[in-house]
DNA sequence: TATGAATGAGATTTCATTCAT
DNA sequence: TATGAATGAAATCTCATTCAT
C-alpha cells in the first residue's frame, strides 16, 4: 500500500530526473564535440571532455558507458539530422541538392561546432561501427539518388554520380577543418556559396 | 656481404651506409603512412609502425627522433610535391587547376596510400607546426591564385576564390577517406573525373 | 498504509520502524550473500549488492556503514549459528561431530547460498578482523574438542585432531564452490553423506 | 645476403632471449601466486604483483597480456601437474588415491605457496574459462575414477564417488587457507596425514 | 645497427562513498 | 528513507621513449 501510494511521486520525480539527465547528456555531447574538434577523436581525452563539460572524469560514466558511447551518440545525432534533410528536400534535383548540402554544412558548423568526429565511423569499435556504416551509406545513397535523378532527367550533365557525390560530401565535410566561428564568413554564407558552386559543376 | 666488401674503404662504406639509411627512412615513412591511414594519427602507435616497417620499436629511433619527426617528414614530403605541382602547372587557368588537382589526388592516393595524416597540421607539436602551416598556406594560396587569375581573366565566373579553393581541396582530400586500392576506380580515373567536375563548377 | 495507521503513536511507529529496519538489514544481507557467491568478495560491488537488494546504492548506507560492515554482519551471523550447533550437539563424539558437520553444510548451502565470503576473515579490514578470528578459532576449537574427546575415549582412532578438523572443515566449506541449487543432490543429502564419510575416517 | 648471414646469430640470440624470457615469466608467476595468496585473486593488484616480482607495473605487460593471462598461466601450470599425478599413480586404488592427494597437497603448498587462485576457474573471463573447466573436470573425473574403481573392486565401501571425491578435494584445497610455511607441520607431513585420513573414510 | 627490456607518464575505467534534495 | 549526482582514489592497461647489450 505504502508503495502503491508512492508510485505516483516516484514516477513523477524520476520523470523530472530523466529530463535533467537527458539535458546533461546533451551538454556533454556538445562539450565532447568541442574537444573532438580541438584535438581529433583519438587524442581527445575523457579528462578533457569532463573538464569541458564541467564535471569530474568519473562522473562522465554516470551518463555514458564510455568514450565509444559518446562518439556513437555524436554520430547518430548528426547523421539523423542529415538523413532528415535528404527526406524533406523538395523541388528540382538542383533545388534538393542545394538544400541537402546547405543543411549538411549547417550540421557541420552549427551546434556541433564542426567536429569531423561525427563522420569518422572508423573510430568506432567494430561492434558499434556496422550500424553506423549502414546509416552513413543510407545518407550517401540518398544524396547520390538526387544526383542520379538529375542526370536521368537531363537536368544535370552525364557524370559518375557516386564519385561526384563523394566530391560534394568531401567539400562540405572539409569545412569543419577550416571554419572558424570568428572568421569572415558565417555558416550560412558558407552553406550558400558552397552549395551553389557544387551544384553548378553538374550543369 | 656488403660489410665484408667495404672493409677497406671507410669513406665508401659510410657513403653506402648513408644511402641505405636514407632508403630505410623512406621505407619507414611509407610504413608509417599505411599505419596512419589504418588507425588515424593519434591512434597509430610506434610499435605498430615499427612492425609494419619490419624492425624493432627501439630501432625506429635510429632513423627518426620520434613520432613527431616521422609525422613532420610525411607532411613535408607531401606538401613539397604538391607545391611543385602548382609551380609547374601551365596553360589556361582551367588547365593549370586541373593539373594541380590531378597531381593532388595522385599525391593522396599513390605512394602514401591516402593518409590524411599528411595534411593534419594540428597533430604536430607547436614547435614544428608553425613552419608547416606556412607551407600549407603557401600551397593553398597557390591554388587560390589560379582560381583568382581565372576569375580576373573572365575564364571563370565571379566567385569567392578562397572558399571555392577550400571546397576543391576538401573534395580531393576526402578521397583518402573512401578510396580503396581494390575498388572500381583507379587513382588516375578518380583524378580525371574529380578535376573535371571541380573545374566545371567555375565556368 | 502503515504510516497512516501509526500517525498517532510515535513509540509504536518507531518500534515498527526499527523492526522493518532490521528486516531490511537481513534482506540486504541475503542479497549481499548472493552477490558474494556470484562474484567473490572483492569483486562484489556495492552497486550490484544494492541492485540485488532492490534499492539505490546510496540507500545502502542507511542500513550499513559500508561494505565492511556488511561483510562483518555476514560472517558473524554465520559463525554464530555454527557455534550454536557446536554447543547444542549431543550424544557420542561421532554423533556430535555428524550433527555439527550437518549443520555446517546447511549453513553453507541454505539461506546464505553457499557464499564462502562468510568464512573469509582475511577480507575484513584489520580492525574488524581480530574479533572475528577469535570467534572463528573458537568454532574450530569446538569442533577439534569433539574430535579430541572421541580420540581420548577411544571412540576414534589416534590422529592429529587439529589437522583432521581442518580437513573436515575444508570438505564442508568446499561445498559452497560446487553446490548448485538445481543439482542432483539437495543440501540435506549432501550434509548426510559428507558427515557420514568424514566421521568414518576417524574410526 | 646480409640478412641471410645474420639469421644464424639472430636465431641463436633470440633462443637465449626466449629462454630468459620464459624464466622471467615463471618468476612473475611465482610472485603472482604469493600475491594471490596474500590478497585473494580479485584484490591482487597488478601494481603489487609487479612490485613482488621486482619490476615496474608497465613492464608486466611485456610478459603477460594482462591479469587474466597471468591467472590462466597459474591455473594451467597447476592443473597440468595434478593431472600428471593422476596419470602416474600406481598400485591399489587406495595407493593411487593417497599418491594423488599427496601430490595435490604438495602442489598447493610448495612452489605456488598455496594460492587457491590456481583453482578458481570462476575468476577467469568467459573466454578463457571454458578450456580450464574442461581440464579441471578431467582432473576431478580422474580422481573420481580411482574412487569408483576401488568401490567396484570392493576395496572401498559403497559410496557416492562424486561426492566423496569433492569432499577429498575440498579438504586438500582448503590447506591453502590455513597452511603457514613457518607452522608446526611441513607440507609433507600434512600431505601424509591428510591422504591417510581421507582414504581411511572409504574403507 | 639492432634488439628486447624497462620505465614513467598518462589513458580509460571502476568503485566505495558522500551529498543535496 | 530514498535517490541520482558527484567525487577522488585507485585499478588496469597503453605507449613513446630510453637503455644495456
Amino acid at each position: 500500500m505504502v508503495q502503491v501510494l508512492n508510485v505516483g511521486s516516484v514516477r513523477q520525480s524520476s520523470a523530472r530526473v530523466r529530463e535533467r539527465n537527458e539535458a546533461r547528456r546533451l551538454d556533454i555531447l556538445r562539450a565532447a564535440a568541442r574537444v573532438f574538434r580541438r584535438r581529433g577523436i583519438a587524442a581527445a581525452g575523457m579528462r578533457e571532455i569532463a573538464e569541458e563539460a564541467g564535471l569530474s572524469p568519473g562522473n562522465l560514466y554516470h551518463y555514458f558507458s564510455g568514450k565509444d558511447e559518446i562518439l556513437l551518440f555524436c554520430q547518430e545525432n548528426t547523421l539523423q539530422r542529415m538523413l532528415a534533410a535528404v527526406q524533406s528536400a523538395q523541388g528540382t534535383a538542383a533545388d534538393r541538392l542545394r538544400s541537402v548540402l546547405h543543411a549538411h554544412v549547417h550540421c557541420m558548423l552549427d551546434e556541433l561546432e564542426g567536429a569531423t568526429a561525427h563522420l569518422d565511423v572508423e573510430s568506432l569499435p567494430a561492434k558499434l561501427r556496422a550500424p553506423m556504416i549502414v546509416k552513413r551509406d543510407a545518407y550517401e545513397r540518398g544524396v547520390r539518388a538526387i544526383v542520379a535523378a538529375g542526370v536521368k532527367s537531363r537536368e544535370f550533365a552525364r557524370c559518375d554520380a557516386a564519385l561526384v557525390t563523394r566530391a560534394m560530401l568531401g567539400a562540405v565535410n572539409w569545412t569543419a577543418r577550416w571554419y572558424r566561428p570568428d572568421g569572415a564568413l558565417g555558416a550560412d554564407e558558407i552553406a550558400d556559396a558552397l552549395s551553389e558552386y557544387l551544384v553548378k559543376g553538374l550543369a
